[in-house]
DNA sequence: GTAGTTACCGAATAGAATGTTCTGTTATGA
DNA sequence: TCATAACAGAACATTCTATTCGGTAACTAC
């Protein structure tokens, strides 16, 4: 991808964060995105069909970071050869999160980020509720499924508002509550 | 109130839901309101500031009568008198937003939904979470307060999407899922 | 009933935002 | 160096929101 363009991108990703955490979606305008991020309007228009367009850009470029198998640069979090236990694989993806914090502390402030937590819904009840059915006699199977997709995302959303925290900390709450 | 600001209040929320039943809140216009609900433009304007205002104050008004203390006809889940638990606390609450479904299904599937669950986990966590607070060691008792309100919250959305389980089975349901 | 108040209709309009199109300029990389 | 692709930004059409206003119908109290 041309230089050009991923700066353009970035450019309007972080103008675009920036004002979501000043502001509700709805209020921000296309305009005020092309000031603060210094891009010509046709230039917008020629990355992003519209201004929802451009939201779930956002929403699946974070979404395909969190996860992401590839490890980071930090060796706290490298479990890789470790037998891939729950605890370890939540852990891997937190900090995914951690490091996705400066888009996604904006993007669920207003009221732009239910699109960003449908997605994280249905990424986690695909790829971690399998390995935590293990079932409560009289419950459907798909209410749990439900269950533990809402509940790892409304954790997230607690830990954007309360950064105080540690990925391994914030995976001790998670599981701690979470009958599995 | 008058009658005729009662029918017009109505007809519009009426349509307005009924919108909401087929396509994004955003996508849906004033003229469409007014023509679904066949209502002058500046009665509409009348009644509700803007149409922000309209999704306020129709999650407002279910808001109140899922947490009203008043029994409905129904002779099943009359409570009165019986020593107020949980159980039977939340059953009641359920027993209401059951009769508000035909306004709470549209205003939950499309993206105008977050609004209502928002005010959801307000409520619960003023009304539900202190007598549920029984804490668990090591967790912040501000996260599990966090914990049981988007848990009810969600578990009401996920009933509104499967409408087929009575108050009393969504209430176990609830339970069985959420340590307290 | 009758008078006074209040809600309603609907057309016309202002204002704001989105999304398109165009011409000319600048950066990229082969 | 040179063709290509991305960019800037002004001008524009379109769409939607929200306001205003004169006239009609419904409610309330006397």
């Amino acid at each position: 991808m041309d230089r050009r363009q991923r700066k353009t991108r970035e450019a309007v990703f972080a103008a675009f964060t920036g004002l979501l955490q000043e502001r509700p979606y709805s209020s921000i305008t296309v305009q005020e995105i092309l000031d603060r991020a210094d891009v010509g309007r046709s230039t917008f228009y020629a990355h992003f069909e519209t201004k929802d367009a451009l939201v779930v850009a956002l929403c699946a470029e974070i979404a395909d970071h969190v996860f992401s198998d590839e490890s980071t640069s930090e060796a706290t979090h490298d479990f890789s050869g470790a037998g891939r236990n729950v605890e370890a694989e939540v852990t891997h993806i937190l900090y995914h999160i951690q490091e996705s914090r400066p888009y996604l502390e904006g993007l669920l402030k207003s009221g732009s980020g239910e699109l960003f937590m449908a997605e994280l819904r249905r990424r986690v009840a695909d790829e971690l509720a399998p390995e935590l059915s293990a079932g409560i006699e009289g419950v459907p199977t798909d209410y749990l499924a439900n269950h533990v997709a809402c509940d790892f995302a409304e954790t997230v959303r607690w830990w954007m508002r309360n950064p105080q925290h540690s990925p391994e900390e914030v995976c001790r709450f998670f599981l701690a509550t979470t009958r599995l």
